[in-house]
Order: C-alpha cells, then sequence, then structure tokens
DNA sequence: TTGTATGCGTTATCAT
DNA sequence: ATGATAACGCATACAA
C-alpha cells in the first residue's frame, strides 16, 4: 500500500510535477482552472503533501515543541494549554514532551524536537538542570525558544516567569501578619532561579517586620518530599507556628504528614503553599496559596516565540515578568 | 550558520559520502579505521545525520506518539509516564499531544503525528468521538496504533482497557451495602464505551440486590459537570441518598455544591468517584473512589504497540482488560 | 501559464 | 572496502 506522491498526481493529470506542486502553494501563478482541477483529482487519489519531504527542502515544520519537567500536577498542563490557544489559532501545531525531571530525558527530548525541525520550542527546565551548554548552542545556532517560569538567568533568550521573589514576599507577610515568629520555609530545588527568588522573598518579608531570620530546608517540589521533610521536623521535634512552602504539592504533604501526627491546621501549625494546583481549595482545610496565571504565562511565551519566528533581522530577547494572587484560605488562618 | 551535512564531512576526509553514511550505520562494510576516523572528525564538525532525510528515505522516525484528550486530570499524564518508561527504554521517543476534547483539534494532532512519521499511536479518545472513520483508514493503511480507556470496540485495532463493568458494579454494591436505596449516577459522555459499562455495572449492582433501577444523569467528566448536574438535582429537589459518578472531578465538583449548600457528606449525600484522581484522598472528606493501574495501562498499550511495530506479518488486534481497586474513604461511610 | 532541472540530506544499489 | 549514482517527495529558479 505506497503512499501516492506528486508523481502520481502529475502523471495521471498528464501534467508536470511542477505544476501539481504550484497548485499546493499558492504563492506561484497557475491557471484557475488547472489549480482546481488538480486539487480535485488530488484529493480523490487521496494524495497529500508529504510533509516531511517538505520540510527537508523549506527547514520549517509549522510545528512548536514545549518542554516540561513534569505533567503530573495543573500547572505544566494549564500553561501548555495557554500556548496552544495561541499557536493553533496561527496555524502550528504543538508537540509536547516531558521529562519526569531528569536532565538525560530532557537533553534526548530536546535533540527529538529538533530532529523533527520544530520551529520552535517553548521550554522549563527540569530542575536536575544540566543542559546549559546545549541550549547556548541552540540559541546560536539561531533556533527560537523562549524559556518559562524555570529558567536560566544567563541564557540570551526571551523568558516569561513569575515574579516569585514578590508574591514571595507577600505569601510571608500573610503568616507574619497572623501572628507568627516562628516560620519555615521549605525552598525549591537549589539549582532554579525561582528557588532563589522565593527564598529572597521570604527574608525580606522578615526583614521588613524586624524579624530574626527564618529557618529554610531544601525541598523537592513533589508531595513526598513535602512529607519527608514535615516528618524531618517532627522527629527533631522542631515544629515551628507556621511553612512557608514553595509549591503546593510539598505543602501538601507536609499537611497530610501533620494531620496524621495529630498536629492541628492551621491551629497547630499554619501552612502556606505556592503555585496553586487544582488541589488547593479542595483539601481539608483548604490551602493559602499563591495562583500563578498559568494561562497568560502560556500565551505570552507563545506570543514571544512567535514574534522570534517572524522576526527576521536581529531579535532581541526579552523578560515578561508576571503577577499572581494570593489566596487566603483556612490552612493559614486560626479560628477558635 | 548552515548546517553541517554529510557532504561536509565527506569533503574534508576526501572520502564518499557513502563511505561516511556508511559510518554511521554500522550494517555495512566498513573498514574500523576509517569508521572510527570519520565519527571522530564528524564529531568534531558538529556533524548529526539530519533525521528528517533519514525518515524521508526510511519511511521510519523511531518516535512514538501519544493522543489524549487532556491532561489537567493526573489520569492521561499517568499512563504516558507508564508508556514513556517501556518506550524509551527501546529506543522510542514520546511525542504528546492534547486535544481538550475537541474532535477537531484531535483529527488535527492525528495528522500531524502523521505528517511526523511517528512509527505508531498510542489514542484515548476524545468524548466528542467523531474521527471513526479517520482511525479506520489509519488502521487500513497500516500504521500501528494502540487504544486504551477511551476506546471504540469495532476499529481492528488493540486495545487496553479498564473493567469498567465489574468495578462500576462493585462501586455501587458498596453503597447500596452501606443501606442505600436511592443512588443516583452521574454518567459519562454517551458516546463513550466506557460510559455505557460503567452504566451497566451501576444496574447490575441494583439487579442483584433486587433494588428498583437507579438515576442515571448524563455528566461530562468535569469538576463543572458535576457542579453543572449536582445543581440541577438541588432545584429539583430530587436529592438521592447516594451518588456513583463516572469520574472524580465530577463527583468532587458535586460534593463542593452540596456541600456549599448545607449537606454534609456522607450522612446526607454519600459520594462515590472513578478513575481515582490524585485528588480523592486530599480532599475533604476523602472521596471513595474506584482507581485504575494507570501506570500499567500505560505499560500494557507501550508493549503492544512494539509488538505490532516489530511483527512483519499479519497482525491479529488484542484486548487487554486490567483490574482496579475500590478504594473506600468517608465520603461514603456514614459517621455518627 | 507551464515544464525542466536541480537540490534538500540521506540511504541503498550497483559498480569498482 | 570504497565510490558513483539513483532514489525518497517535494519546491523553486529558470527556461520556454
Amino acid at each position: 500500500m505506497k503512499h501516492i506522491t506528486i508523481k502520481d498526481v502529475a502523471r495521471k493529470l498528464k501534467v508536470s510535477v511542477s505544476t501539481v506542486s504550484r497548485a499546493f502553494n499558492d504563492k506561484y501563478d497557475i491557471r484557475a482552472e488547472t489549480k482546481e482541477l488538480i486539487l480535485k483529482t488530488a484529493k480523490e487519489m487521496g494524495y497529500k503533501p508529504n510533509p516531511i519531504a517538505r520540510k527537508l527542502i523549506q527547514q520549517r515544520s509549522l510545528n512548536i515543541g514545549i518542554l516540561v519537567p513534569e505533567f503530573i500536577n495543573s500547572f505544566f498542563p494549564e500553561v501548555i494549554i495557554g500556548a496552544q490557544e495561541i499557536l493553533i489559532e496561527k496555524g502550528y501545531q504543538v508537540l509536547i514532551m516531558q521529562s519526569n525531571e531528569s536532565a538525560e530525558i530532557e537533553l534526548k527530548n530536546l535533540e527529538t524536537m529538533l530532529d523533527n525541525m520544530v520551529d520552535g520550542l517553548i521550554v522549563s527546565l527540569c530542575s536536575e538542570n544540566k543542559n546549559i551548554e546545549r541550549y547556548k548552542s541552540i540559541i546560536e545556532s539561531g533556533t527560537p525558544i523562549v524559556f518559562f517560569n524555570r529558567v536560566i538567568e544567563e541564557l540570551p533568550a526571551s523568558k516569561v516567569v513569575f515574579d516569585d521573589y514578590k508574591w514571595a514576599f507577600f505569601a510571608t507577610e500573610h503568616l507574619i501578619v497572623q501572628g507568627h515568629r516562628d516560620i519555615v520555609h521549605f525552598s525549591g530545588p537549589k539549582n532554579l532561579t525561582l528557588s532563589k527568588n522565593r527564598s529572597q522573598g521570604f527574608d525580606a518579608a522578615h526583614r521588613k517586620y524586624k524579624i530574626s531570620e527564618g529557618k529554610k530546608i531544601t525541598c523537592g517540589f513533589s508531595m513526598e518530599e513535602g512529607e519527608r521533610v514535615a516528618l524531618e521536623l517532627i522527629e527533631k521535634n522542631e515544629i515551628p507556628t507556621a511553612i512557608f512552602a514553595a509549591s503546593d504539592p510539598s505543602a501538601i504533604g507536609a499537611m497530610k504528614v501533620f494531620k496524621e501526627h495529630g498536629y492541628r491546621i492551621p491551629n497547630d501549625i499554619a501552612i502556606v503553599g505556592f503555585s496553586e494546583s487544582s488541589l488547593a481549595e479542595h483539601i481539608a482545610p483548604p490551602l493559602t496559596s499563591v495562583s500563578q496565571p498559568t494561562g497568560d504565562i502560556g500565551q505570552t511565551a507563545a506570543k514571544l516565540l512567535l514574534d522570534q519566528i517572524e522576526t527576521t533581522g536581529l531579535f532581541i530577547p526579552q523578560t515578561i515578568i508576571l503577577n499572581g494572587r494570593l489566596n487566603v484560605r483556612e490552612s493559614s488562618i486560626k479560628v477558635d
């Protein structure tokens, strides 16, 4: 069952392949009737231009690749959906790959995307964060690429980021205003800029209220990580009055462990998360969390990427910083 | 900044392109030393075989496409991760696309995957379920394809499904055993086989206990749909003593609405969900739900697909039915 | 307006 | 063991 090619159509209609080709690429002169006839019979024969061959000669694919570190939590899927809205609108198709937070798989995914000649990439790094050199070479080679959320500052590419510093500050301030003076920060993976920024916002709030610096524990983004760190605190008997976690899953994991050990949330321990997973408002008690404009992040990244793809001359990378919201819920408000 | 091609390498080493090609495909005769030399200098020059050109001539890509209707809930991501484990192991890369439950986008995604010459497809249909004819033609053309979870029975392809009938039966039976005689089923989208099966399991449990048939309301899988249907019941003042929802999100949406209207879960209304989203055990009260072996589903689908890809002769489609578990939690157990 | 010829970057066949 | 050359399926500069 061989594929039908342009030649088959040409032969059948006794025209040249170029004429058939022209019928499918309406930037050339071609008589309206022949074009119509060709398109009609091509359709009848079940002919479709082979995009692989097309890519080979045109060096473009109308495909955009999106690389994310995970998609179990709703954050990345929501961003992807936002990006997809813009890209599909413009005739692009979106290919997604996820690396399970593994730098090795991330690199393979990256190469696969390039192998498939994507016209551009939208990337959020995995927390291992090891492929900087490869990204540099890709950027240098001229492949349009936009980073979001988990970015590396030094890379000369456009970025869409969240104002982690500011909102970590607000989240911490909220706890301080509630009267807490012994707050522990579950900070994110060390290599990520956003971990640093959230951590610094945490410190800044302490400074503003002239409270001695809060304790920080490095903690992954996952629920398991939150459970691990919470257990650690319980074993050491170093229970703070409040926790500000760098992610919702880690906050939820900690909450689970504390509840299991008889601590009441928020009365014994107040908890604030970050990133507003869809869980936050449904768990018990509902989790106070910073929400990020996920759809916006995706849309903005997509627009930036399209700009870059369509720019012929020198492209100047931009960094766009988006705003969020602090959703205050029961997990951080003492009830009597 | 042109790409380095096989010709560049050949010219530099004063050998023919065929020799260089041979060095990269070790199925041909080539002297060990020349091969080594070629690979070495190729690496130095930064040459990599262009997979697009390779695909054009070899008609294979080592890429597998996975098509899902959504990935906001953790179900599909978990399946994908399972599939990925198997496929990456075998040297395949996994491209993912999601259709947001839109048949139109699903079709485009499908074509994009084929455009990229994936060696096979793993597909779960969107609930609109309109592209049957296209799937038929793809199967006929010989493209290996495995459906999972949301399948169409009549398609002659391998399928990995869950025993929806049986587990819907168990879930309903659980409610009946708890003493409920007025149970409403939030059934899934009409076109899907799994909706029908879950619905029939619901009926079967009623028959077994000789209870008059339960009421059924068609309801999408999303939280919003659950909210909508719950509101409808409240407005009509037709409050059952228990609800068996065909999905966790719709169960959770309903739970939210009922709680907001002053109903206590499970004392006023017991609720059971299906598919065990990661939410289930964390919401208040924890949701009784049927859990599916998501990772297994993905792995099984991947294995089936690889079998088919590697089978040269006639391939006989298989249907594999996987088992689950009923996780009983507070949402369905009356407390005093 | 249409046809001819060339090239995109490979691999495969046939010589040598 | 290596080289020359024809595909793969298409787009495009140039000629007609």
